[in-house]
DNA sequence: CCGTTGACCAGGC
DNA sequence: GGCCTGGCCAACG
């Protein structure tokens, strides 16, 4: 199994109205924070990895290389159930354990 | 094969 | 409390 695919595997599994950030799927996979962005950037399988569950750890999302904006993401997750205060992804409520 | 490059994160200024 | 710096490690050219 390759790096990416790991990476895949952990995002995929993320349930719905629930996110993970970076440095948590960093740690799980013993790896650098840098590779899993790297990995999300790199994503194909964007239809079945839902990389706009994955933000970063103060919960702020990420800007410009995302799929259109974070407003855009923004949107998503609300529509999926996750929280939001102001620009921040509610982690009381909607962190992934 | 080596240098550069990142959807990051923590610490210092 | 916002901006800059360094460090981390895999993928790309």
């Amino acid at each position: 199994m390759k790096t990416f695919e790991k990476i895949y595997e952990i995002v995929s599994g993320i349930p719905k109205g629930k996110v993970l950030t970076y440095g948590d799927i960093a740690i799980t996979l013993g790896l650098s924070p840098r590779v899993v962005g790297y990995a999300l950037h790199a994503n194909k399988d964007s239809k079945n990895i839902p990389c706009h569950r994955v933000v970063f750890k103060d919960g702020s999302l990420a800007t410009g290389y995302a799929f259109g904006g974070k407003d855009i993401q923004k949107k998503l997750l609300i529509n999926e159930g996750v929280d939001f205060i102001g620009e921040k992804v509610d982690f009381k409520t909607s962190l992934f354990s």
